[in-house]
DNA sequence: ACCAGTCAAGGAAGC
DNA sequence: GCTTCCTTGACTGGT
């Protein structure tokens, strides 16, 4: 029985134990004198690497093959008024250690890592600033990835969608003229995901057609935006479309079911699995994003 | 100790 | 054209 499971941020068994991630507000990081609110920034963020091993090992403990880490771990440090790299940090050589602790971690177990940078990050769009806000925040997600050792390529992918609606060469010459600029620790990673707006563009067929078949970029296929989005293709046909975009990389796909409210499927997701997933090429992992987190993937394990 | 409201992002969608 | 919504878990402040 297909058991590639990743994921995704948070395992509720260790948040009921009371192992949980910390975050801070810039609004709270405003009210304090800088030395002071940094001081208590890094310790946060200490804590939540710290928190993250704990999670990979559990997912060792767990038969879970994959984790996606959360985007949250460095809370603020993009801000524009902080603006710091996770080499900024008072106490990054702290942060490097625990670092190397993971890596040790993977060594002994692999645990395939990956990321969803901010669903608010893009590429597309007409102002700069916010290309280059998403951009600094890219290449955090690359700044940690390299302290964690994952390799530069499709096996440690950063996921994103590409936001903006219209029209579709436009924005596509604007997102690849941005993505030429990107570092090859983020270019080398970066996987585009279809999503499910009302008659969007971003659907599992027009990724293929406009980003990946063009410019040979890994598409990442989401089961639930498909549903909700199909453009005319089949669940089988899509998700087949975007594994051959992964070539000789094992493509890293999204599952989730979403809540039916009136006879319609909505894109907020269930807590937990009512069915399990076809999945129509073996040879993938997939990022459960139900609710439910470790306990959704539990249920998945033990087929329901 | 608990609860409700807030936070953070940029764009879509709805009035 | 303006407002609301989307999303998430942790923070925050009031009781």
């Amino acid at each position: 029985m297909f058991n590639n499971w990743s994921l995704c941020c948070i395992s509720k068994t260790l948040s009921d134990s009371g192992v949980n991630f910390k975050s801070m507000t810039y609004t709270n990081f405003s009210k304090m004198p800088r030395t002071e609110a940094l001081r208590e920034l890094c310790t946060r963020i200490l804590h939540n690497v710290k928190t993250a091993h704990r999670t990979i090992q559990f997912c060792q403990q767990r038969g879970i093959s994959a984790y996606r880490v959360s985007s949250n771990l460095f809370p603020i440090l993009t801000h524009t008024d902080v603006r710091m790299k996770i080499s900024d940090l008072p106490n990054y050589s702290d942060i490097v250690a625990e670092c190397d602790k993971i890596k040790q971690t993977l060594l002994q177990k692999h645990i395939r890592i990956s990321s969803h940078p901010s669903e608010y990050i893009t590429l597309s769009s007409e102002d700069s600033n916010t290309v280059d806000n998403s951009i600094r925040d890219l290449e955090q997600h690359a700044e940690l990835f390299d302290l964690l050792g994952l390799p530069e390529d499709y096996n440690s992918p950063l996921n994103i969608h590409i936001r903006k609606e219209g029209d579709i060469s436009g924005i596509v010459k604007k997102v690849m003229g941005n993505y030429e600029k990107l570092c090859s620790g983020i270019r080398k990673r970066l996987v585009f995901e279809n999503n499910d707006n009302k008659n969007g563009n971003w659907s599992i067929r027009n990724l293929i057609r406009h980003i990946s078949e063009p410019y040979d970029i890994p598409i990442t296929f989401d089961y639930l935006h498909h549903s909700i989005l199909p453009d005319g293709l089949s669940e089988k046909d899509a998700f087949l479309l975007a594994y051959n975009s992964w070539k000789e990389y094992t493509p890293l796909f999204h599952y989730s079911e979403g809540i039916v409210e009136n006879g319609i499927l909505t894109r907020k997701h269930r807590d937990s699995p009512e069915s399990f997933p076809i999945v129509y090429n073996p040879n993938v992992y997939l990022d459960v994003e139900l609710k439910d987190k470790c306990q959704a993937i539990f249920k998945l394990q033990n087929n329901l």
